[in-house]
Parts: structure tokens; C-alpha cells; sequence
DNA sequence: ACCTGAACACCGTTCAAGT
DNA sequence: ACCTGAACACCGTTCAAGT
């Protein structure tokens, strides 16, 4: 008998849900948000536009799905050993990450009709609230006020590092924020002016996590 | 001679930016997300499509100018004499009710190349958080918390009352919520579940004052 | 059951032509 | 300077026809 192929040939593997949300996650994340069209899947996934449809209802339960996965993605590993504490700050700093990475997926999870990935990151999110020991009747508070923070921040740093493509570095980028706000009108922004120092100086994911500290503060006040 | 009318006759007012964006405006809040159309517009203000584009560059500049006349409106009136922790309960619940009844703004903001609105809603948050005496260092990050809690929340309240319009009672709608979280499965959703009864008795705009309170709280244990 | 791809209705944007 | 509206390139979705 003739030697087996050692890994399946790359042939024609049939259409499935799994791939077409995988190659519309990769064109997401490659073309960016526009990028994603049932001519361009088609193509990528050698078939017709037509072809899709028979595996997704249309263009908006494949975005939820793109999204689901990502966040499913994102939300896999929480240690058992950890205080809640460090387990918010873990499951933050992976969303994060997520959404910097796809930086598509934010605009997506507020749209999202059925919107199970900001359940499931809700859920999470709340576990460890309820494990610090807030009463029930600010638990829901507490959730909610750490998720969209987190989810509001790492949506506006994907927002800005898509805007802002050509300057790939990161400090270069903050450094131009912080030259652009210090410009501002003193009469009209003297807040933002005044801050624009303390943009230069600073880290993301530390002014990130900053953030989730002082929520987690307020938290503390409460019990 | 005869009389002169006493308005103006509703008769053809030449093209100007300002009649656009307010006819896009009144556009989006009718029609909703996807009822911005050149053509439609164009309909409206008697006029073929691509006249719109000597005023305005093209879509992305109609919406960004869009979603900034709503913001614009919305935080006109600070009361001088108001505490801090007040004004900021002003503010958020003026975004809360605009978000609201311009479901469409959200999303716009986020996307927003130059975002000035949301530049606009920093400024006027961090000024509040300096007149609280907060440290330099800390001011940043009080104000971003603040502003994306008080964004994330409004969208998010804004795109459940878009998703459930059969349902216009407000306490229908959370009834039905609470009725879905209570049914979650024990075992993938055991937090979400155990907050749904709070659901039932909890009143939309006092729930978002709360987490605007939590915050302030966190604030608070900075000084 | 699953795929094909032409066809339909619609969109943002452009541009030669008008006033 | 400002408006008109046909035309272009593209999109999501459908559907008769194939295997």
C-alpha cells in the first residue's frame, strides 16, 4: 500500500460554520472592518456568495459569531488559586489584549442582538464581585461599572491604534497625543491640557489597570 | 401693499452644512441606523445626492457631524453653584437621556476619527474631578472611568431599548430581562442568575447614578 | 443536503453638465 | 459658486439550477 499523506492534503474540506467564521475572523482582523464581504469569504473560502448562506442566517449573525469567538478566546483561563482581585485584573488585561488584537470587535459586542459575549464577560466579572463579598444589592453595580470600563477603554485604545496605523510604536503615539492636547485652547480645554504632561510618561496597561483599581476601590467603600 | 407673511414661506432655503446635519439627524433618530442614505437625504432636502457633497465631505463627516451636535446639545447647562459630585450627576444623566433618545450616537463615537465629542465629554468630566481635589497623577484616570462608564452604560441602554421597541414600557422590558437571566442554565450563568430578581425592582436611571456613586466612592479613596 | 453564480435592489461617491 | 442627476463600482441577499 502506497504511504498515507503524513497531515490531510489541503483538498476542497467541506463548508462548515466553524471555517467561515474563522476565515471572517482572519479577514476581519487582516482588511479590517470594512473588509468583510460574502464576495471576498467567498473567494477566500473558494466557493460562491451564495454558498454561505446555507451555513449562517447573514452578515450580522456572522459578526456575532466572529465576536463570540474572540471573546470566547479571550476568557479561557482564569487561575483557581487567585484572589479576586488578581482574577479581575487578569480577565481586564485579556480583554484588553483581545480587542487590541481585534480591534473590529468592540463596535460589534454593543450592536450584538443577542450581545451573549458581554453576558458571558458580565458573568466573569461578576463571579469574582461576589467572591469579594459585596452585598447583593450592589453586586450588579459592581459588574456592571468594571465591564464597561474595561470594555470602554480597550475599545478606545483599538479605536486609536487603527486611526493611528503609521505610528506603530506606542510611546511614539502617546507622544503625539500628548503634543496635540498640550496645543488645545486654554480656555476651552483646560482639563485636557493640563493632563496631556502625564500622557507622555504613561504606560496603557498601567493607566488601564489603574482604572480597574479605583473601581475596585469604590467596591471596597461599599461594604 | 400686501401684507407680508409672517413667517418665512417654507421655500427653497439655499443648502447649507447646518440644514444638512440636522436633517441627517432627524434622519437617524426616524429611520434609525441604517436610514442615513445620500439619496434619502437628498430627497429630503429637494435636492439630488451629490449636492450634499459640496458641503460635507462624504458620510463618515456627516455622521461625525451628526454625533456632534447631539453631545453639543446635551451638555449645555452646568450650574455654577453645584457640587463636583452634582455636576458630574448632571452630566452623566444629560449624555444618559441624549444617548437615549439618539441611539444612533453611541456607536458614532467610538468610530469617530478626530472624536472630538468624546474629547468634549473628558474636558468637561475632569473639570469636575479638579474641583474635587483629586492629585494630579490620578486625574486622568478619574475622568476616563467616569466617562466610560457613563458611555458604556448609555449605549448599552440605548441598544436594549433599540433591540426590544415591541416592548416600550421600561419596567416591562426589565421584567422580561429579569425573566430571561432567572432561566440562565445554574451552571454556566450562576451570577447572572442570582442578580436577576434585582432586576425586576430596579430603575434604569438610579442604577446608572449608582455606578456614577461607586466611582465617585473610588475617587474618593484616592485623596 | 449542499453548492453555484447570475441577478436584484440598493448603496456611497464621482463628475460632466448645467445655472 | 453651487446644484443636478445619470453613471460607476460595489454591496447583501435571493434563488433557480445544478450535484
Amino acid at each position: 500500500m502506497a504511504t498515507r499523506t503524513r497531515r490531510t492534503e489541503r483538498r476542497e474540506e467541506p463548508l462548515s460554520r466553524e471555517r467561515i467564521v474563522e476565515a471572517a475572523v482572519d479577514l476581519l482582523d487582516t482588511a479590517g472592518d470594512g473588509g468583510l464581504t460574502f464576495r471576498a469569504l467567498a473567494q477566500r473560502l473558494a466557493t460562491g456568495p451564495g454558498a454561505i448562506y446555507w451555513h449562517v442566517t447573514g452578515k450580522d449573525e456572522l459578526l456575532s459569531a466572529a465576536a463570540d469567538a474572540v471573546v470566547a478566546g479571550a476568557m479561557t483561563t482564569v487561575a483557581a488559586d487567585a484572589t479576586p482581585q488578581q482574577a479581575i485584573r487578569v480577565l481586564a488585561l485579556g480583554l484588553f489584549d483581545a480587542i487590541d488584537d481585534h480591534p473590529w470587535v468592540g463596535p460589534q459586542l454593543a450592536r450584538s442582538p443577542r450581545q451573549s459575549p458581554m453576558l458571558w464577560i458580565f458573568e466573569q466579572l461578576g463571579r469574582q464581585v461576589q467572591a469579594l463579598g459585596v452585598p447583593d444589592a450592589a453586586q450588579y453595580t459592581s459588574a456592571s461599572a468594571l465591564m464597561h470600563y474595561i470594555l470602554g477603554v480597550s475599545n478606545q485604545n483599538a479605536a486609536n491604534a487603527r486611526a493611528n496605523q503609521p505610528l506603530t510604536d506606542r510611546t511614539e503615539f502617546l507622544r503625539a497625543v500628548s503634543a496635540v492636547w498640550a496645543e488645545l485652547d486654554p480656555d476651552e480645554y483646560p482639563f485636557t491640557r493640563n493632563v496631556a504632561g502625564h500622557m507622555r510618561e504613561h504606560d496603557d496597561r498601567e493607566e488601564f489597570l489603574a482604572g480597574v483599581d479605583l473601581i475596585l476601590a469604590g467596591i471596597a467603600a461599599l461594604r
